[in-house]
DNA sequence: TCGTCCGGCGTTTTT
DNA sequence: CGCCGGACGA
């Protein structure tokens, strides 16, 4: 048996009712995982459930892995065989690899990124001349917008979101339309199309949505605020049969509206599943009362939410603060000096993290932590593939998997240079326009088309070809070296860049490129497909990757950074919110637009419910911003709250005694000469 | 074909 | 202030 005794009432409840939709609204820190991880083990343990017939659902490769870790902790790993936990990504990959065929895509296809798009509507704008310039991006975020919506190209004039009045939509009309033309023909799939395809496939194939719907009898859904109408769609179509959803969330994190998300879904479950039991999870076991009375204050203010009051065992008389700071480089000093204190006690920096509304927040932070010698991690940021070398080596592998695979095609072409630019390129276009066939068959078809570059298109062609055979016949990582090896990759990279270390730099990219192929070998064995290594490359972040041999129930010595977006479901000792200011958080575009507030301050509100026991929150009287020094206002979010935390001004010295003081100036200038040293 | 210069713009982001 | 993308010239 396994005991649900160690959970509370609502999480046993929760934790129990099986059958029929289910809603666990659980509050920050509030032991949701611990209780759909039990859910899930009750299930398959005492109520001898087929893992098979259970799928877990959530957002992230981090979340999905967790998940997983900690059933087979509860349950063994012979008894979670078989439970499907994972992303819904992972999961419509999945389906596709199965079911694609019925859309006319190969079984094949690639799938494309942000920059591979990009390239696709910068194609279709200069496929018509407009006086008008368009910006990309804009309509590129439009088109994303509309698929998560689960509005399709032939729909999207009849939406509510269509203005015939506005040229914007005019173009993007035009464009969504060509670019889904365009991904087919290349016998491709943006990260959208995932889901897209799958709803598509749901909306015109009933037996195939039966057919999954039959095979998973149990559904969970993590992080459910964050769902967008598509992923809504596609667990109505995954319950059609059964209507055993359980859900968990909480709308007060709900923080990716920007794309798409819509927390109706969570707000109006009950209307969506008629019957469903809803459970509220508001006992929280990591923070201190004092921090989740700001919490609950600063949320409180927001309409439109389901009424819930954070309450911990935990009470404590370290309120929370806010520092007010002189300017942005002060503000990271002043952060950075007290991360140093705790060091100096004998702190662990692991225990601490800082965060901010946006990346560019994050600069003078990292200057200062590195001045002063101190050890931190960055989360975010550029991820492994998206490195120009190793987009490079992958989209030769994209070619050979998928030759009919324009974008990666176009992109290698003449990498390393082999003499083959825009102009031989435009040839080549226009012959597969004229002969409707790809651009690869294009090149096989007339390698001599321009006579000079004759031998060069040949030599490529036949790589292509000859990598093909060599997949299939050695190991992954083999074929991979002797590919670099052939079109003497290294050398190229050499002549790319100055300065050695950049050399070096990216040079040790490639070769953790080759040793990521190891890795995969080694713990896929026999699914080591090239093909599956690619889909793994786009579908998890590195980050995780990396990680894989190492032991990370242990954290690191070093002060975690990031974006407060990133921050979720994480939870530190200590915490230092920098930047509550107006036009930071609440953020200036949000203010401008005069759009939902309310998602800012859900942001704050993750924010504030990391912090286990220590809440650090500065803000600066001036930033310098683009270069330009701005003044800056203390967050509306903390306007009437200032008794549930304890302001002080930093830019004097006027909370620390003669002696401290004294002391505090004397060690800053040691850091500073050790930093330079 | 490739490199350089200039102008514009500037949240958050998983997959 | 710094990056990226487009235009233009060698």
């Amino acid at each position: 048996m396994i005991s649900l005794s160690g959970l509370n009432d609502p999480q046993r409840e929760a934790a129990s009712t099986v059958d029929g939709p289910v809603l666990i609204l659980a509050g920050a820190g509030s032991g949701k995982t611990r209780t759909i991880t039990y859910r899930i083990a009750h299930m398959v343990y005492n109520l001898n459930m087929n893992p098979k017939s259970i799928l877990g659902v959530s957002f992230t490769n981090k979340a999905s892995k967790e998940m997983k870790e900690r059933v087979i902790s509860l349950l063994g790993k012979k008894k979670a065989r078989g439970l499907t936990l994972a992303t819904f990504h992972s999961l419509g990959v999945k389906i596709l690899k199965e079911e694609i065929h019925l859309l006319g895509y190969h079984k094949n296809f690639s799938i494309y990124d942000t920059s591979d798009q990009m390239g696709i509507v910068r194609e279709a704008l200069k496929s018509i001349k407009t006086e008008k310039t368009f910006d990309k991006k804009q309509i590129l975020s439009k088109i994303g917008f509309l698929k998560n919506k689960g509005i399709m190209s032939e729909e999207f004039t009849d939406s509510p979101y269509f203005d015939e009045d506005d040229p914007y939509d005019l173009m993007v009309d035009y464009v969504y339309r060509f670019y889904q033309d365009k991904l087919k023909f290349y016998n491709a799939i943006d990260f959208d199309d995932i889901l897209n395809l799958v709803v598509r496939l749901f909306r015109e194939f009933p037996e195939v949505t039966t057919k999954y719907s039959e095979k998973f009898q149990y559904v969970m859904v993590d992080e459910y605020q964050d769902t967008n109408p598509l992923q809504f769609e596609l667990i109505m179509g995954l319950t059609k049969t059964h209507n055993n959803l359980c859900v968990v969330g909480d709308d007060d994190q709900a923080i990716y509206a920007f794309r798409g998300a819509d927390v109706t879904n969570i707000l109006e479950f009950e209307k969506n599943f008629p019957g469903a039991k809803v459970v509220k999870l508001e006992e929280n076991y990591r923070s201190t009362m004092p921090i989740l009375d700001l919490a609950n204050k600063v949320i409180q203010e927001n309409k439109n939410r389901r009424e819930k009051s954070l309450w911990s065992k935990m009470q404590s008389d370290v309120n929370p603060l806010l520092w007010l700071t002189a300017d942005t480089d002060h503000e990271a000093q002043v952060v950075v000096d007290e991360i140093v204190q705790h060091q100096g006690n004998g702190g662990h920096l692991g225990d601490m993290a800082i965060l901010y509304r946006s990346n560019t927040q994050a600069q003078p932070i990292e200057d200062q932590l590195r001045l002063s010698q101190v050890p931190y991690t960055i989360l975010g940021g550029q991820k492994f593939y998206e490195k120009k070398e190793v987009k490079d080596l992958i989209a030769y592998l994209s070619v050979i998997l998928n030759p009919k695979d324009q974008i990666a095609l176009r992109r290698i072409l003449n990498i390393p240079h082999r003499g083959i630019g825009n102009v031989t390129l435009e040839k080549y276009l226009a012959l597969s326009d004229e002969k409707e066939i790809s651009l690869f068959d294009a090149l096989e078809l007339d390698p001599a088309l321009d006579p000079r570059r004759a031998d060069h298109i040949v030599k490529f062609t036949k790589i292509i070809r000859t990598f093909q055979e060599k997949f299939r016949h050695h190991t992954l990582p083999e074929a991979l070296s002797s590919l670099i090896e052939e079109i003497n990759y290294l050398k190229f990279v050499e002549k790319c860049y100055d300065s050695i270390k950049q050399v070096d730099r990216r040079k040790n990219d490639v070769m953790m490129f080759v040793e990521s192929a190891e890795r995969f070998v080694k713990y896929n064995q026999a699914h080591a497909t090239l093909k599956n290594f690619v889909e793994k490359l786009l579908l998890q972040d590195s980050q995780d990757d990396q990680d894989e041999d190492e032991d990370d129930d242990v954290r690191k010595n070093e002060v975690t950074m990031m974006t407060l977006h990133s921050s979720k479901g994480l939870e530190f000792d200590t915490v230092f919110l920098v930047g509550m200011e107006e036009e930071t958080l609440p953020h200036k575009r949000v203010l401008q637009l005069g759009e939902d507030i309310g998602e800012e301050r859900r942001l704050a509100y993750v924010g504030i419910t990391r912090a286990q026991q220590k809440l650090v929150m500065t803000y600066c009287k001036e930033r310098k911003l683009y270069g330009r020094k701005t003044a800056r206002h203390k967050s509306r979010f903390l306007n009437e709250l200032s008794n549930h935390f304890t302001e002080q001004d930093r830019t004097t010295f006027g909370h620390l005694t003669e002696e401290e003081e004294k002391n505090y100036k004397s060690s800053f200038f040691n850091n500073l000469i050790d930093g330079l040293e």
